[in-house]
DNA sequence: TATAACATTGTTATATTATAACAAATTTAT
DNA sequence: ATAAATTTGTTATAATATAACAATGTTATA
């Protein structure tokens, strides 16, 4: 049984403290540029620690975007349960924290066999300041 | 006001015939590989047909695996609600056609004043043979 | 404290996915 | 026939992500 560290490791969090500070989801590039001045350096380093911090759902990857997102749900730290809202206009994307959703996509089942442990949505439209 | 062809260009027909004939989501490097004996030489002649295939419908991305899959859902013709099923062990992936969650999802409202025109649902988890 | 086991970091190189830009050919509308 | 629009072909390059491995740091426990 592989034990991991229940804290984060330095780049971890100085790739977290960079996305938590943004109010949108950021590139990984961007991310490798902006904390080059806190000595991460090359590109592996960035996508380690973002690898990490969806493990332990303290980031989202926006997966239509390929972009990432510090959580804002605080009772979610687990990361198998995601609903985005995505505005095609500004981009602006925002975590959607709804029991009933939730509880209605946690409990999805068919007739396939399936058992689902995780679940992610992305919605799309326009919000309203783009219609 | 853009006009389109209601039928598919030589092009669109080559890459769509080509992931009909799979029963699995494919790489677009894939697709290019496969179909350069029919003249498709380069990338952007395979996006292209790609992202017209997806507008119409007849073609699915799955974002959380880059991959391409043909709609296996014969009254969706729009591409606007998508959910699939994603098992984590063989990567079989199916495209969900359940009425009850479409029209929960396509009827979601939250009181951030989104108007949702658009969805992408993916499930993980482990199927029969893989559990 | 030693030291072995393990996890994290630093580093270089490369793989994978996707688009920009523009000329040529084809199709459609007038 | 001609113009407009779309599709195609082509080259180059951008953007996203991982492989591989040595070096360093951390943890457990002998
Ligand atoms: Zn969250
Ligand atoms: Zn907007
Ligand atoms: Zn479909
Ligand atoms: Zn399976």
């Amino acid at each position: 049984m592989a034990q991991k560290r229940e804290y984060l490791s330095k780049n971890q969090k100085i790739v977290l403290d960079y996305i938590e500070k943004a109010n949108q989801p950021l590139k990984a590039y961007s991310i490798l540029f902006n904390v080059q001045k806190k000595g991460l350096k090359a590109p592996p380093q960035v996508y380690r620690a973002l690898d990490r911090l969806v493990e332990i759902g303290k980031v989202h990857k926006i997966e239509s975007k390929n972009a990432f997102v510090a959580c804002k749900n605080s009772n979610c730290t687990i990361s198998n349960a995601t609903a985005f809202s995505i505005c095609d206009g500004c981009e602006k994307v925002t975590e959607i924290s709804n029991p009933k959703l939730s509880k209605y996509l946690s409990g999805f089942q068919d007739n396939s066999g399936m058992k689902y442990n995780k679940y992610n949505l992305e919605f799309f439209g326009l919000c309203k300041k783009c219609r």
